[in-house]
RNA sequence: CGCGGGAUGGAGCAGUCCGGUAGCUCGUCAGGCUCAUAACCUGAAGGUCGUAGGUUCAAAUCCUACUCCCGCAACCA
């Protein structure tokens, strides 16, 4: 009954150091689109999202705080999920490092590394900045005012000599490059990808995977006073969603070998994810995803954004001003995915308005509120359609039964954005080249055939762009009465629309679907 | 020689891998329409695609050199 090809998604979990930002929004927004136009394929879709609660950051923040490093990630995941919710964000787990079943999972893929031979026991020494909780080479250091040593980051290192377990990194370079030459989708986009075979040919030395000098982590197996270096355990985190290492039913539908597994993740940790995180996988001798994606980072009007500057945009207070489906639509149309990209407020009320109120949302409700009126909101009837009513239909099968999913398929989420406004304008053209307000007085029957002709390729557009807005479409797929089943990119291109009209359905008059945005005088 | 990203009509971008009439949105101007959220439609103006060379019948697109801008402390996708 269900369909069985199943569809493995998942966000970075986040660091919940701060509250959640817009570049987590972004991420979480993006990833949902996909999510949602998946499941609309007929795919069944586990998507994950969630928090990385453990490390040294999290443990000193605690502290200060006087509070467990429990209750403290507790209370700061709870932002991130809450900010998921308000986002119409539709994960099927929200996850948090600190549960026990992914402790279960972090021990067991260590043990299976660890079985493989990949781990060993050594010193670590090295200067150690607390605050960037990295060794440097003493020729990266630089010095600092009455020659202290400083992090290239400026930051105060010691030296310091820890116990540390290591994992052999260093003998998966050329695995790991014959898995991005046998998959050159696995690195995305190509830029990233370029980027990492580069890293990678430069030689991998081993990696240190664990930690003495606090305990707020996953404990190594069989190691007292070592905890999980942070990495190990955070990356695990999708297999713990997915079943791993007890419920084989389970991982065989959502990580199985061959599976179809994405991992979207900010450009910054694309390292962890497409060298540590493949090396991790085919040392426990588990199957491995098939594409990870690094999308680029939100400017704020082309600034980075930056707490000291305070341009840090909060999601929650833009989806508040503007409306959540205005942000989803506004991020993911104007930002080409897997690039930096821009937002202001501004941006964000000229592109809502012109593309969501004017284009879109003025088509369905000039369209409706013409057929409530005039037809008594009886659905029209169809007379025979003619060359331009086939001309849009074709349009709308180029655009909705071909372009928008070929472009979400490949994560080109503007692009799918473009073919659908494209789309729209079409409508619009076709709405005022056929003038059915002037057909009402000169040939009835072809007003309605032309007002049916909207009605079903407005519908059309409504369900094409769901994974983007999902509400704004929901309520418009609502309000026309177009039933569930028809609400996929196959069931609409289907013939609903005779049935609906003549099962006596009929249309209240429409509210307008997305108002007007303006620039509030900004109170703050 | 630190690394990476970028430079395309007024603004923001796509196109650059796989050379072949320069594309989109916003803005501007001129028409049209009046069903609709002062929305919609049509048309126009506006670019020698950072600079200088090179390859080629042909370059925004390939090669070389150069200039300028941005990011690379922390927070952090």
């Amino acid at each position: 009954m269900i369909d069985s090809n199943p569809f493995t998604l998942t966000t970075a979990i986040s660091y919940p150091n701060g509250r959640p930002h817009i570049g987590h929004a972004y991420e979480a927004i993006a990833t949902d689109a996909i999510a949602r136009f998946q499941r609309l394929m007929g795919r069944d879709v586990f998507f994950q999202t969630g928090t990385d609660v453990h490390g040294l950051k999290m443990a000193q923040a605690a502290r200060s705080a006087g509070v467990t490093p429990r209750a403290l990630a507790n209370e700061m995941s709870q932002y991130f999920n809450d900010m998921c919710d308000a986002l119409n964000i539709s994960y099927d787990r929200f996850i948090r490092t600190s549960e026990p079943e992914h402790y279960r999972a972090s021990q067991a893929i260590w043990q299976a590394m660890d079985q493989n031979g990949d781990l060993y026991l050594d010193r670590y020494e090295g200067w150690y900045s607390v605050r960037d909780e990295a060794f440097y080479d003493e020729k990266e250091l630089i010095e600092g005012e009455g020659g202290q040593k400083l992090s290239p980051q400026g930051t105060p290192v010691e030296w310091t000599v820890e116990e540390s377990w290591f994992f052999r990194l260093s003998n998966y370079g050329d695995k790991l490059l014959e898995l991005y030459e046998k998959n050159p989708e696995f690195i995305q986009p190509e830029s990233r990808r370029n980027e990492m075979i580069a890293f990678v040919k430069g030689g991998l030395s081993d990696l240190s995977v664990s930690r003495t000098s606090f305990d707020w982590g996953v404990p190594v197996p069989g190691s007292d006073g070592h905890v999980m270096y942070v990495w190990v355990d955070a990356l695990t985190n999708y297999l713990t969603g997915c079943g791993y290492p007890d419920d084989a039913e389970r991982m065989a539908r959502y990580w199985a070998e061959g599976g179809d597994i994405t991992h979207i993740i900010g450009k910054d940790i694309v390292r962890f994810h497409t060298v540590y995180w493949p090396a991790f996988l085919m040392s426990a001798k588990l199957p491995l995803p098939r594409r990870v994606f690094g999308h680029g980072f939100l400017l704020n009007r082309g600034e980075k954004m930056s707490k000291s500057v305070g341009n840090v945009a909060d999601p929650l207070e833009l989806s508040g001003a503007f409306g959540v489906d205005q942000l989803r639509y506004f991020l993911l149309a104007e930002v080409t995915f897997g690039n930096d990209g821009s937002y202001s407020p501004e941006a964000i009320v000229t592109r809502c308005n012109a593309e969501l109120a004017n284009s879109f949302g003025n088509l369905a409700q000039r369209t409706l509120s013409f057929i409530a009126k005039n037809c008594g909101g009886k659905l029209p009837a169809v007379h025979g359609h003619d060359e331009a009513d086939i001309a849009l239909f074709s349009t709308l099968e180029q655009a909705v039964g071909t372009e928008i999913p070929a472009a979400f398929e490949e994560l080109a989420l503007s692009q799918a954005i473009e073919a659908w406004m494209r789309a729209v304008f079409a409508c619009n053209a076709y709405i005022d080249a056929q003038a059915p307000w002037a057909l009402r007085k000169t040939d009835p029957e072809r007003m309605e055939t032309v007002l049916a002709t909207l009605y079903i390729a407005i519908a059309q557009l409504a369900v094409a762009i769901q994974p983007i807005i999902p509400a704004s479409a929901t309520a418009l797929l609502d309000q026309m009465g177009v039933p569930e089943q028809v609400r996929s990119y196959a069931g609409v291109m289907e013939h609903w629309y005779s049935p609906l009209a003549e099962g006596g359905f009929t249309l209240a008059p429409p509210m307008p679907l997305f108002p007007r945005l303006e620039l509030a005088a900004e109170a703050g």
